[in-house]
DNA sequence: CTCCTTTCGATACACTGTATCGGCAATATA
DNA sequence: TATATTGCCGATACAGTGTATCGAAAGGAG
């Protein structure tokens, strides 16, 4: 019989406490469990705390799938990008307007990839899966040249991180300026009146009472079109 | 002779500790300041005790001059606009030049500034007078329309957004991999060499190898040049 | 000289990412 | 089957964050 020494008497000795059978874990778990805290209370409640009691699970315990939490944060962007369908269409420009509203829908599905897109390479395995289908679906789409289609995918998704970036943030203000309406009429219309009021800046004025008000689908659509006809213009010259 | 019935003797009571002279505060002073920290390193070493120690003051003491930290990085972003000459040239095509490279320029001179024009609109006088100066010089190049104006300068300023976005993150990156270029080659490339290696992603490699390498200049140029021909083409259309 | 207001530093709180360590549980070994 | 080993993971701790609260000191007013 194993006793050590000084082991006092099953009596004595108190019970451990009782241990709850073990969460399942995976990084995929992680990272779902984070893109949805995300997306229901925004990047900044995406803490490894409360991603881990969401799991049911200790904080450390996270750390045996991932390695830091800006890990996590690339699992997330490469999980989106594995929501993104590959780009389709006959034409180059039609492959392209689908890239565009690929990325831009899966942006407005997630707002916080906006604030993640932060234009350093991605090497995620769904990344580049889906950059390698974007290059095909051009190529296939009749730009032959590397040079070409790199150009352009380049100059796309520059412009689509700050056509999301513009977009996000419109909203967020939006949504702030409309739950705190009593605050921002407080704070921020007084602000701006007072400075139309000056007279210096009859422009901003101008724009702000005459120029028309388009949507955001409108004008993502406005500048993507005059990107492409850009290109085509590079094409044929 | 004022003398509370407790007070013990002048012999008795402790000094006060010698209090330094405050040091002179201003926002512009706490402005600056973080804009310092943040240009020497980096934006996620703008605390508010890094800025105030800064300073020679307690943190508490920055918030009689800001409500906020947010307010502070407002403030940032207002004064690197403060920064930027408003855009000149004859043609509207030179104007939209100018105002790019302006805006560019502050952004490679301060990497932060990408983090933060997060796309709201931006209500601070610098950032406004720089707007009113943007719209008005436009429309003495020959852009009549306010419509057309703001058209212009949105789809402009969206693209500008993305492509700092995507010159700082490169520059981050190139930075991190050639410091920690032994952590970099240990992890990063293995993984980059095995995708390759699949053959999975012909296109992808084809571009690494073959495509021709552009400075990041030449790539905001290009970009910023089809953009321009766009709008131009939908001017005379 | 006394009162009052403004200013500010000290302290505290809740929260973050993560290093360290100790013990339990499952596995490998004898 | 008994023991040694390993791997996992929770508890704890630490340094740092933004900011609320409070008391005391300084400056101005009567």
């Amino acid at each position: 019989m194993r006793q050590v020494a000084d082991t006092p008497s099953i009596w004595e000795r108190p019970e451990p406490p009782e241990r709850r059978a073990p969460s399942p874990l995976s990084r995929e778990r992680i990272v779902r469990a984070a893109v949805t805290l995300a997306d229901a209370e925004g990047l900044e409640a995406v803490s490894l705390r409360k991603v881990a009691a969401e799991l049911d699970a200790g904080p450390m315990r996270l750390y045996r799938y991932i390695g830091t939490k800006d890990e996590l944060l690339d699992l997330m962007v490469d999980a989106v990008y594995a929501e993104i369908p590959p780009p389709t269409g006959s034409g180059w420009r039609e492959v392209a307007r689908s890239y565009a509203h690929g990325i831009r829908a899966a942006g407005l599905r997630h707002e916080w990839l906006a604030d993640l897109l932060d234009g350093r390479p991605r090497f995620g395995p769904a990344a580049v899966t889906h950059a390698e289908a974007t290059l095909t679906a051009l190529r296939a789409a009749g730009l032959q040249e590397i040079d070409t289609i790199m150009s352009t995918v380049e100059v796309l998704s520059t412009y689509l991180r700050g056509a999301l970036r513009t977009e996000v943030g419109e909203r967020r203000a939006e949504r702030t300026s409309g739950l705190d309406e009593r605050e921002w009429q407080h704070a921020m219309a007084p602000h701006l009146l007072a400075m139309f009021a000056t007279g210096d800046y009859p422009l901003m004025s101008e724009a702000m009472h005459d120029a028309e008000h388009r949507s955001a689908t409108e004008r993502f659509d406005q500048g993507l079109g005059y990107l492409l006809d850009g290109i085509e213009q590079s094409l044929s010259g």
